[in-house]
This record gives C-alpha cells, sequence and structure tokens, in this order.
DNA sequence: CGAGAAAAGTTGTCGCTGTCAACATAGAGG
DNA sequence: CCTCTATGTTGACAGCGACAACTTTTCTCG
C-alpha cells in the first residue's frame, strides 16, 4: 500500500510474504505453493523467483518476521521496573502462548517441518536466539533476587521455553481439548505457575534429593 | 518376512510402512512421497491405492502405529506395584522423551501438519488417547496417596504432555543446542522433576496465592 | 472342480507443482 | 541517449497426487 505502483509491480516481496501468512491462516501449511501464492498476488509464476531463492527461502523470510515479533511481544509482557521477578517469568509464559495461538499461521512456519532442517543456520537462529534471550534475562534476573534456584539458567529457559511451545504446539492442533472453562489463557497461567513453584530455590519437602 | 509371498506380492501394506518410516528418517518428511515410495518397494506408481485411500491416509497409520507404541513405551515405564508415585510420573516423562527421540522419524508423522486437521478423527484419536490416559491415571494415582496437588487431573496430565512434548519437538528440531554435560536426559529427568516439584499439594512460600 | 466375484497390481492420463533457462521491460546512472 | 541491472514474463521439464480402465491373481461358493 504505502510505496507501491513505484516500481515495477510495488514491493513484491513484502506482499508475498503477507499473502503467504493469510494462505496459510486460510488453508493450512501442506497445501501452500509458490505458483498459487503467484496467481493470487497477480503476477507470473516465476517472478517470485526474483526475490526469493525457492520456496524454502520464502517460509524462512515468514519465519524470521514471526522470531522478531515475537521477541517484541515477549518483551513488552514484562515490566521492566518490576521486582515481581516470578510474576514477570510468568507473563513471558502467557505471552508466548498468546503469540503462538493468535499468530498459529507465523507460528506453523517458524516450527514446521520445512525449516527444521536448516533452523540452526543465520539470520533465522538469531532471530530465535533474541526471543529465547528475553527469557534467560528474566530466569537471570529472578536468581539474582533470589526468587529462583540457581542452576544453569539456559537449563532452565530451555525446559520453560519446551513447556510453553508445546502448549501452543498442542493447542494450534486441536489436541488440548478445551473443556468450557479451562481457557487456553487460563491453562497457560496454570502452567507457568506450577513451573515457577518448581522453579523455588528451597527444596520441596516432597523431592528428598536436592534437584540437579 | 512372516506371511510374504503368501499373496500377490506379498504384504505391500506393511512393508509401505516401514518403507515411510526409513524414507523419513533419512531424508526429512517434507520430502515423502507415495511415488517413491512405490519405486522403492518395487511397485508400481499406483499400487499404494490398493491400500491406502491417498497419502495422508498412510501417514496417519505410521502415526497410529506410533501412538501404541508409545503408550506401551510409556506403559512399561511405570513399576505397578511402586508407590513412588512422583517417580512413576517422572519416569513416564522421562520415557516420553526417550521414545520421542529415539523414534524422531514416526513421531514428526504423528505430530506434523499433515495430520494436524484429521487428528481428531478415530481411531487416531483414540491411539493417542490411550498414550494420554497412562498419564492421567499416574496423576490420579499420585493424587489419592496425597503427593499431587487435587486439581483436575486431566488439566495437570495436559500441562504434563505438553512440556515433554515441547521437549522432543525442540530436540528433534535440533532448537535445543545440548552442550555437553548436559545430556538430553539428564534434561528431561531436570525438567520432570521441577514439573513434580511444582506439583507438590502444599502451596510454596512464594507463591502468595493458592494456585488455580 | 470350475465359474464368477473380489482383491491386488499395472498402465495411462490429467492437472498441479518447483525449478531452470531464455527473454522482455522498466529505472538508474554514466 | 545508451547501457546496465533489477524485476517480471514466457516456456519448458520432471516429479507428484489422484483418477480411470485394464489385467492378473486369489478366494468363494455352488
Amino acid at each position: 500500500m504505502s510505496q507501491k505502483e513505484t516500481y515495477h509491480h510495488g514491493d513484491l516481496r513484502q506482499t508475498l510474504l503477507n499473502e503467504a501468512l493469510a494462505w496459510i491462516a486460510q488453508e493450512g501449511i501442506s497445501n501452500i505453493s509458490l505458483r498459487g501464492l503467484a496467481r493470487r498476488v497477480g503476477v507470473s509464476h516465476n517472478a517470485p523467483y526474483r526475490h526469493f531463492e525457492d520456496k524454502t527461502a520464502l517460509l524462512a523470510a515468514v519465519a524470521a518476521e514471526g522470531f522478531q515479533s515475537l521477541t517484541a511481544a515477549l518483551s513488552g509482557a514484562i515490566s521492566q521496573d518490576s521486582t515481581d521477578y516470578l510474576g514477570n517469568l510468568e507473563a513471558i509464559g502467557v505471552a508466548y502462548v498468546g503469540y503462538g495461538v493468535q499468530n498459529f499461521a507465523r507460528y506453523r512456519v517458524m516450527f514446521g517441518p520445512a525449516l527444521s532442517e536448516c533452523h540452526q543456520r543465520s539470520p533465522l537462529a538469531a532471530a530465535a536466539g533474541d526471543a529465547f534471550n528475553v527469557l534467560v534475562e528474566a530466569i537471570v534476573q529472578g536468581q539474582a533476587a533470589g526468587v529462583i534456584r540457581r542452576d544453569n539458567p539456559e537449563k532452565i529457559a530451555r525446559i520453560a521455553w519446551a513447556l510453553v511451545h508445546g502448549l501452543v504446539m498442542l493447542a494450534i492442533d486441536g489436541q488440548l481439548s478445551l473443556t468450557p472453562g479451562d481457557s487456553l489463557e487460563e491453562i497457560a497461567h496454570y502452567a507457568t505457575r506450577l513451573l515457577s513453584a518448581g522453579l523455588a530455590p528451597w527444596r520441596s519437602p516432597a523431592d528428598g534429593q536436592p534437584l540437579q
């Protein structure tokens, strides 16, 4: 819209990215095709190749956009001046689940099988790392304040990430079977509370052995 | 092997299922094709259609096999006569992660996007439900013994499932970045310990509000 | 035992897809 | 003005999923 018609046909690159998201949201990720995308946008079947090396590259660009907005969503969920570090951690978890479910089409691309092979490649890995670091930072702060046990913060972050990631995946795939009264947001809250309770620095009486 | 050569060309159905797994393990799930599968097995490109309605049906059969063996793996992980219910729960979690990582090709099919639309359909849903019930049962036992807080056991099970599912997905996609000394099995142990610590029935001092 | 039905496999075809190669056009810069 | 490069188009090819029609094998049952 903004800078369209300025060049040959406008900024086709961003148009393709947006249309891909709309397509995936409507018909799922498995049936998406470059040719169909070009058709919907109104260009020839080979025009996308001027902006993306191949189909995977287009999906990777969608994913990279996703990780950036995910990072923003997570950063925006915490209150920087708050000293409720556990609350911040829980807020990050809830925000993560909310982002994944609201942007489920993008999320499917970000963690879909098409990108699973090249997922350690930059700049996709860098974008994903930024989002991960928001989580690590919150854990480090909680450890400094003494409300989170002092194990390797990255290790804790990986587990917290796995928890919310699993919630999003199951929710997107419709396998959470949400009963009325158990909204997804409530489950996310409950899950993050459960984890943060387990993260307490004192050893719980049920756990005869020290953790780790 | 067992009942081969008895009919036209042997039991093509199972041969196709096995070959599909081998293919996915080698080259990923995105590039699999019915025609290539038939080629590898040595039949014509349309022979698979005598055993599976379409490509999705074949993948669904692979997934159904997977959920059955997953159920067996989880059931085998717990010691029925033990009274260490938290230990049983943790063992289920570790077994789940182990199954997913060892059978990563099958796991990708079970939770891949091809089946995400029809995932509530039987008998796939029933097979998945069996695996889920192993988890619920362990939680109910722990609640009866008083070592797990008495919230809705299915709700707790969904969260535990999300945790281990997320771990498997991230591990399979190579996004767990396992540092030396942090083996996946150790992370799975740590994660399940963390969760079971959070599941303790007493309220932790850090949590000013009662959970739920 | 023998004919017909049903199961299992094959060949042929269609439209669609990803990708490569060659060609066309529009703006930029000398 | 003329060329260079970025962008978009047309054409082609092999591979794919799926359907239809045909053949071969096995089973069933009178």
